[in-house]
DNA sequence: GCCGTTTTCGGCCCGACTGTTTTCAGTCG
């Protein structure tokens, strides 16, 4: 998929229209068609196949002039007018831009005047004190970018949700118990929940400003100042995460907080429609002329521009707004609508608890049924279960059903697709299971077309209910296997087959835009927690993040619904 | 360069902070 190299370029583009003085509009036409491509969920080159340049121009952002620029890079590998630009300017423009305070203006003076092309050259430049010569530039400057160097390796750097939430509450209840701060909340992509974050933004209502600043740049665990200023703030903490802090009065709480949560895109929607109805939108409030019409919290802001309240998670501008304002917003499933969890592993295997235990925790956790789905047995590392050590594990769960109240267990397993498709559980051992979950575990780097093939053939086994985390992919650490994901979410359809949203915070698979897929063509999906001990429930809570982000209802998950009706759901 | 429930031409989101400046450009979100 050539979606991710295409907005890099158009990026590029943006940063070298930048240096050229180019009017700010056609830079972010680029930047706009960037951030297009990166989120849209087909492939751009089976868009251009099917339709030709004209489909192209159908995507958001994307009008003649990209069009002929995407299909000229599908077609040669290569854009002309790019490649003309990095010839003229020959410079590592990704991890220059990286440098915290660089941009393509300065970028630009330090290839002409000292032929700096990157991070190395950029170095020895500042080291020697050369840049502090450079018109515009100063010792402060030569100082930052040689500190900005040491931190560009990890400003890059995003943080999957599940580590950062817990941080970002702990800073939030720190800041909301300061005698002087009368809200505190987190905002920005936490806010939304988005399965990786860049930084922390924190906003809080207080009449003492300067108090919040000097708490905030003071915290124990801080790494790096950035900027502190009279209402806003940056740092870095120790642990590489990037936090902002902005004060505002508290008649601008929701407006503020509607800026700060972002998206950008959505943002700027709203903005615009605020500028068509004749008034202005900023993170102070909506206003008419000189004359403040609304901002103290969201939902009156919503109001005020015509539009029903939107949820955090969805505000993307991928239709959301459109939705809001023809009032066809989906219901979105909530925290406490899950009944159930379908997969779930036990000391039987590579989990650390016993069944019981799991039980315990899942009831504790609000749940009244859960599946044990133990790896089978050519997962070996796993010590994967055979045929017979699932009978015996079955006989385990019936003794256990008698035993406890207020919760169920169901017999179920993580059953390996092999190489051809097959399964390495027969079928008659299958037939006895409640819910069989099956996955990719091994050859991870087939060819699309084979591993596309061989997931189907493994859906339409009479037995298969739930494709356990579909694409593969662990943040940070492993790509997605290379699958067809429009074919195996028709084939989910034809053979019934439910797909996963694994909610273990380093999977999040499916992620958002396919579940929105999945939803759009009528698959059913499950939010399961790969549990691997009893405290791994929680986890729950980042799968219902992302189907939230996916526009999921409660109708759409399985698992929400009740024991009876779930299982009819099943093969 | 994109886009259209004002428009196929004339618009295009808004503000904070820093550093190097004597009033602002560059960068960031």
């Amino acid at each position: 998929m050539k979606n991710q190299e295409l907005a890099r370029i158009f990026r590029h583009i943006a940063l070298y229209l930048e240096m050229d003085n180019e009017i700010i509009f056609k830079i972010r036409a680029y930047e706009n068609a960037a951030n297009s491509l990166e989120s849209l969920p087909e492939d751009i080159e089976n868009i251009y196949k099917k339709g030709g340049v004209k489909a192209l121009e159908d995507v958001q952002g994307v009008g003649r002039g990209i069009a002929e620029k995407i299909e000229e890079y599908l077609k040669t590998g290569k854009i002309k007018h790019y490649e003309e630009m990095k010839k003229r300017v020959p410079v590592d423009i990704d991890s220059l831009s990286a440098v915290e305070g660089l941009g393509p203006k300065k970028i630009l003076i330090l290839y002409k005047k000292l032929k700096i092309k990157n991070l190395k050259d950029l170095e020895n430049s500042a080291q020697a004190g050369k840049i502090r010569k450079l018109a515009g530039f100063g010792a402060k400057t030569e100082e930052n970018i040689l500190k900005g160097i040491g931190f560009a390796k990890t400003s890059n750097e995003r943080f999957p949700i599940g580590v950062v939430l817990p941080v970002a509450v702990e800073i939030e209840k720190r800041l909301q118990s300061l005698p002087y701060v009368k809200r505190a909340i987190v905002a920005g992509s936490i806010r939304r929940r988005k399965e990786t974050i860049g930084d922390a933004d924190f906003l809080v209502v207080s009449e003492q400003p300067k108090k919040v600043m000097d708490y905030f740049v003071s915290m124990p665990d801080i790494a790096r100042v950035y900027g502190r200023g009279e209402t806003k703030s940056m740092i870095k903490l120790k642990n590489g995460l990037d936090a902002d802090l902005r004060v505002v009065p508290e008649r601008s709480l929701g407006a503020a907080l509607n800026y700060f949560t972002g998206s950008k895109e959505h943002n700027v929607a709203l903005r615009t429609i605020a500028i068509k109805k004749g008034m202005k939108l900023n993170e102070y409030g909506l206003f008419r002329g000189p004359r403040f019409t609304a901002g103290k919290d969201e939902e009156e802001l919503y109001k005020a521009l015509g539009l029903h309240y939107i949820e955090p998670e969805i505000r993307e501008n991928t239709g959301e707004i459109e939705a809001s304002r023809k009032n066809t917003l989906p219901n979105l499933i909530s925290c406490d609508d899950l009944k159930g969890d379908l997969q779930v592993q036990t000391a039987w295997t590579d989990g650390a608890n016993s069944i019981e235990e799991m039980a315990v925790a899942a009831k504790q956790h609000g749940l009244s049924y859960i599946v044990i789905t133990d790896h089978t047995k050519s997962l070996a590392v796993a010590g994967g279960l055979d045929e017979k050590r699932l009978a015996q594990q079955s006989k385990e769960i019936d003794r256990l059903n008698g035993r406890l109240d207020g919760i169920t267990v169901l017999k179920g397993a993580e059953v390996n697709i092999m190489k051809d498709g097959s399964l390495d559980i027969d079928n008659p051992a299958l037939r006895e299971l409640d819910v069989v979950g099956f996955a990719v575990h091994s050859l991870f780097k087939m060819p699309k077309k084979e591993m596309t093939e061989r997931i189907i053939r493994a859906m339409n086994n009479e037995h298969a209910d739930i494709l356990f985390h579909p694409t593969g992919r662990e943040i940070g650490k492993r790509p997605p296997f290379d699958i067809g994901i429009e074919k195996i979410i028709d084939a989910a359809k034809e053979t019934g087959t439910v797909l996963e949203i694994d909610a273990y915070p380093s999977r999040l698979d499916l992620k958002d835009e396919h579940i929105r897929l999945a939803i759009k063509n009528g698959v059913k999906l499950s939010i399961d927690s790969d549990a691997h001990n009893k405290n791994h429930f929680r986890f729950l809570e980042f799968g219902i993040a992302q189907a939230r982000r996916g526009w999921a209802e409660k109708k759409d998950i399985i698992n929400a619904w009740p024991l009876g009706k779930m299982k009819k759901m099943l093969k």
